[in-house]
DNA sequence: CTGGCATGTCAACGCTTGTTGGCCTACATT
DNA sequence: AATGTAGGCCAACAAGCGTTGACATGCCAG
């Protein structure tokens, strides 16, 4: 038994083709408006297949949008400079892939994708928060405030994609927003 | 002739009411998921009275999210308060009513939405930071800043409803936001 | 070679959508 | 009172949606 995992087969590669597809389109257009007969086009096959693979639309979403934020071991750096960190490593995180962009964009229509967003993002920076925050009962607080200035940057930047946003390089973007992350993460509560 | 605009007409309530319908349609579900059957519904009128209104969906949108910001004079008050009142400003303005909340649930997958929102708030908060900021060739980049954290509040408090910013008072709110507005109107370059 | 199972296609279903045109009703003007 | 017109409803259309089940094809084990 050198191989207890289920052997590969060889619908992986149609399934990941879907998969594909399907993270492209709910970024581009939304949960609404990316159809399974779009999804499917792009991924030539038929439409049923999805439905076989990942039993219905909503099935599909979540398949598509497992997310781990894959925030870095930040007990190795100086406190100072943890926001910082974080902005850029949230920036290359919503440009590695168009997973964040899709779930911002469903998650604004679906209740669904909302929840999930919550406890992705709620979830994984409260972990953060709770170690540098000066007042661990705040942490859940602190995390959303974090969590406002992030996305309402990524909103700008890549779904509404306002001019100034979009032509910022990195090192302008972390130069103004690391000091907001800083201050919601260790400053005394105002 | 003390009457030179059009005399009001019996189907003024009708209109008034398919836009009240249409607005709260909107904002609480997002442009493709707000049906024109549904807003007529609510508006207990048919469908196609929406049609000969207002055209088509689009015309319908287009007409039910006329939004001035209605930014105050800031004229007259200390530089130094211009975060907190900008801030104190948006949450009334957002907390009035829907067309906010509905403007920006469907700007995320809406272009028409999208580039009307950046119209919004790049011109109307572009013209406080014209005003205040040290660095005038700066103002847009300085606009669009302010924008992503009363965006992102907005967004956390308003649309994805995450708990720890619902709970949160209007005052405590201004107390953590106040601070970074301000600095991304008059803060010199970092 | 033969059987069985995985893979994939095809055609259709029931439903909802935006949108249209015809028809009835009630008011306002003459 | 007669009539033109604006306001409103009804029924229907074509298109697109998610979803389903029957049928063809390929692969691999026996």
């Amino acid at each position: 038994m050198t191989e207890p995992a289920t052997a590969p087969r060889r619908s992986d590669a149609t399934k990941a083709a879907i998969l594909d597809a399907a993270r492209e389109r709910f970024a581009a257009d939304g949960y609404e408006r990316a159809t399974i007969r779009a999804i499917a086009r792009d991924a030539n096959i038929d439409p049923s297949m999805v439905m076989r693979y990942y039993g219905n639309k909503e099935g599909l979403f979540v398949a598509a949008s497992s997310i781990d934020l894959r925030i870095p071991e930040l007990g190795a750096l100086p406190g100072k400079h943890v926001g910082a960190v974080l902005v850029g490593h949230f920036l290359d995180r919503w440009e590695g892939d168009d997973v964040l962009t899709g779930m911002l964009r469903v998650s604004v229509t679906n209740e669904a994708g909302a929840e999930r967003m919550r406890a992705i993002f709620a979830g994984q920076i409260g972990a953060v928060t709770a170690g540098v925050c000066p007042v661990p009962a705040e942490a859940a607080r602190r995390a959303v405030l974090v969590a406002s200035q992030i996305l309402g940057m990524a909103l700008a930047r890549y779904v509404l994609r306002f001019g100034p946003a979009v032509e910022m390089s990195r090192d302008e973007v972390i130069a103004w927003l690391a000091p907001t992350v800083q201050r919601y993460l260790t400053a005394e509560t105002p």
